[in-house]
DNA sequence: TTGTTTTTCCAAAGCGCTTTGAATAACATT
DNA sequence: AATGTTATTCAAAGCGCTTTGGAAAAACAA
């Protein structure tokens, strides 16, 4: 059933009975009623190319594959996604995938999707410090929103969560708990929101007048393995530059650095203490930990949600200002953590 | 620019110019030529919506996020998905990603889908072994391919791994090691793949006339925790119960069997055989493994691609008879296996 | 030369929706 | 009664492509 048709039974024109679908003022309740009971009882549903030709939104955004895999990234990305995909639904959107193969440029895959106007907006995930793609899609005439920040001049509509004040938080608090010599295990430096959490590590320390020391920062692939490596390396020290606490970009890497210490008798909450970051990803949660663990969180999941939100929004209101939303990240404290000596 | 223009540009009519450019016969090669030049010069790009509303064909494959969320479970559909979009991507369709949410049943995520129009065909992954999924699309119209088996009475057109024959071929060879005793650590029964494993499993084992006890089949999520807590109550039965060889149904149950194992002095390889299935998920790798795992071997990522072309091959010939895929795993052999005793 | 087939191209009719510009009906105001 | 307002509804023009049914031109055969 389409739209002529369902005109025709009910003796209207076309016009009227899309705009009484569409919830247009210039029809009359009564009128609005009987259409969409019609509608409603054949079952009309209209027709989304067709919509699509005639608006020329396509009610789909895009989203591209990280180009780097591994398993941490995967399970976020997944997770940003499935909180996408949720939101999206919901709104009655779509969202699409897209990603770079073969000799395809990255690049070339956003060219790809902007020409054939298949997706009205797009979001960028996981951005790098100095990242070529917002200025692409500026200039391909694209909207997009970022989950995460990098830096540019123009204004970028953007939704991140405050790393630097997240760990500025958990290192304060180590120092408060007066431990001296804290290592930050975190993700490559030119992942932009690793080069953030350094930073407020860094100042969260130094707000308390203790200085970092350099050998106590790690950086690498953020998983168990890494943090089993790093933190081993550490945990032999003389005593002198052990560290007394470990504040971990992730859990992976929290589970890492218990294997380290279980292995050297020292146990979590009483020899060491323990910080991590919790994206909230299912069956990874600071509070399943042993000990529960003291965390900073904050649900990449939700964040997909309010990305996809703060897109269609933009699409819906092209006139107003870039959103830019920073969220909070709470520090909760369980039992990983304890005063030094 | 859009078909009108670029064939007033050429003095051609857009009947032509769009026969040219999709590679009709009936347009001499010389025209043909001269079309695509033009095309490239001047950035000409179909519009995706109006060919959708012409031809009813969306370029579009719709895949459901699964209901379950684990770890395992997303790692698995990552990898599967990004083979779907990869290949998706080289053929030039879409992907698009829908999810049940709130109130909203799975089925109803179905129908919404299919009643939309927005995609041509769906992707059904991880089937139980009674689904219902494949009854609906069937009712509602929707062309799809599972990836995995169902039981249903209907031609189902599906691409699946030979279960069955893998865990066969682990079980057989563990019998020819001479083990007596081997556990089977596996996915809920009501998975296909599970049932199918389980059931591969015990023939290879009798059919080296060694009779299965049940006391050593253990389901439950597949994952390094469940593993660990599984292995552990195995290895503490008394010695005459105790099994001397493992096959687990992922890299993650091993990693827990292995960590059992440790905790008791038992290494892998020299006291206890262990074989896993191996999904070639990016970085846990069989091969990896310490000691490199003996496994069933069979890349998800490769599945998904190939589900696309049969996806894609099936819209592309309506009247041929429903794909029916399965794939022999292979069963590579490394240090994490030996002989009895 | 004429008839027939083949090759090459085109005009026009959709696909199913949204949206513009007007027409009509109903009501209120002088 | 004439005029202005407001509330409803509609006819028709796209959106940009594919595809049908010819027609013109070219090639071939009789």
């Amino acid at each position: 059933m389409n739209l002529r048709e369902l005109s025709a039974q009910l003796g209207l024109s076309q016009t009227t009975v899309s705009r009484a679908l569409n919830g247009f003022p210039e029809v009359s309740e009564e009128t609005r009623a009987r259409v969409r009971a019609a509608a409603e009882l054949h079952g009309y549903r209209p027709s989304a190319a067709a919509r699509r030709l005639a608006t020329g939104q396509s009610g789909t955004l895009g989203l591209v594959f990280p180009g780097e895999r591994n398993m941490l990234g995967d399970l976020l990305f997944t997770e940003f996604l499935r909180g996408c995909v949720e939101k999206a639904s919901e709104l009655s959107y779509d969202i699409t995938l897209a990603m770079a193969h073969g000799s395809q440029s990255e690049e070339a895959v956003y060219r790809r999707a902007v020409r054939n106007a298949r997706v009205d907006a797009m979001i960028l995930s996981s951005p790098l410090s100095e990242d070529p793609r917002p200025a692409l899609l500026r200039q391909l005439g694209m909207p997009f929103i970022v989950h995460g920040r990098t830096s540019g001049v123009e204004p970028i509509g953007f939704l991140d969560i405050d790393n630097e004040g997240a760990f500025f938080s958990a290192a304060k608090l180590m120092a408060d708990l007066g431990h001296r010599r804290v290592a930050l295990l975190n993700g490559e430096r030119h992942l932009n929101f690793a080069a953030d959490r350094e930073r407020g590590f860094r100042q969260g320390l130094s707000s308390r007048g203790v200085k970092a020391a350099d050998d106590l920062f790690v950086v690498g692939p953020m998983v168990e393995q890494e943090g089993l490596r790093a933190a081993s390396g550490l945990l032999d020290l003389p005593p002198a530059q052990r560290p007394t606490g470990f504040v971990c970009s992730s859990i992976g890497l929290a589970l890492g650095v218990k294997r380290a210490c279980s292995k050297r008798g020292l146990v979590i909450g009483r020899d060491v203490a323990l910080i991590a970051h919790d994206d909230r990803l299912h069956d990874m949660g600071a509070e399943n930990f042993d000990p529960p663990l003291t965390a900073t969180q904050s649900s990449i999941g939700e964040a997909g949600r309010r990305v996809v939100e703060l897109c269609i929004g933009m699409l819906r209101a092209p006139g107003d200002p870039m959103p830019a939303e920073i969220w909070p990240v709470d520090l909760v404290v369980r039992s990983s953590t304890m005063p030094a000596l």
